[in-house]
DNA sequence: GCCGATAAGTCAATATTACTGACGTAATTT
DNA sequence: AAATTACGTCAGTAATATTGACTTATCGGC
């Protein structure tokens, strides 16, 4: 594979930046109408998100995907868990943990959200082609950390 | 072209929300550091990159590409002034016009944050090979409104 | 059974980034 | 001359994040 030691000129690089504040910014805007009618926001979102991928996530399992700080994410979770989107249940062999899930609430709006963010990633996955899909994962998977590509890879193994 | 009748399954989208979330938090955190050291933030960061790549551009045009209000603009635009990165000059056919650009400090400090990017970045580029890369400017130029595909094509036309 | 380590929750104070709405000034357009 | 536009600014507020310290309950090793 000779293009592998074709170094990536300055002007790709400069495009990637663009495309990356670009994509994000709509990408997480698409759920905010949603949230905003509910007093929500998108660490809100993002906590939902990431506990309805791992039923039963410790806390500090999540602290460790979303790299902030407990108290950051203790105001999110309390209010998520007043609202009756998310419970807590003790771990069965480490009781001092609080495994979380989503409630039937909880997974219906997690759902919401997602189908607004579908309206922009669906259109875009068609238009580009399968092809050009396995090149954004490929190059996705590899701006991020070591960490975070582990758990993508666990999480979205080739045969899942 | 058969492949762009194909619906994109929801794992692949679920899996397109995992990679957006952690590719955006490790390509931003990459220059943070950097930031950190002088007291400046992600904020500041978007504005000397934009101005940096449309020098002369005006406020209002600075505004349609962050979508922020002016008054977010106003904090972080002065913050860049007052430490001498960021100059303005008036239009030349309109005067009303505050042309933005970055001054020599500013450029230095634009390429010193851009360096850190370019670490996470070009190993990704290189590592996914060219097609990869291609694949992923058309997933994520899909991915963002009509304003910002149209932005990134005038920046990033093809024979560039 | 004791004891250090761990999981989680909490308190207090603060910073960054963002928002809305209103108002003022200068320059341009009609 | 009047309306509009570009920009700046003031006041108040909200969402998200931070650091650091402290408590409670539980676990695991000795």
């Amino acid at each position: 594979m000779p293009e592998s030691k074709v170094d990536p000129v300055e002007t790709d690089l400069r495009m990637a930046q663009d495309l990356l504040f670009f994509a994000y910014r709509d990408f997480t805007n698409a759920a905010d109408v949603a949230l905003a009618e509910l007093g929500l926001g998108r660490a809100h979102h993002r906590a939902l998100h990431f506990i309805g991928r791992n039923p039963g996530i410790t806390v500090s399992d999540l602290l460790g995907i979303l790299r902030i700080t407990k108290q950051s994410l203790a105001r999110v979770l309390s209010e998520l868990m007043e609202r009756g989107y998310v419970a807590q249940s003790p771990g069965s062999t480490d009781r001092r943990q609080r495994l979380l899930h989503l409630t039937g609430a909880g997974i219906t709006l997690e759902r919401r959200l997602f189908e607004r963010q579908q309206d922009r990633l669906r259109p875009a996955y068609r238009a580009a082609g399968p092809d050009a899909v396995a090149g954004f994962r490929r190059v996705m998977s590899g701006i991020m950390d070591d960490a975070a590509r582990a758990y993508v890879d666990a999480h979205h193994a080739k045969g899942d």
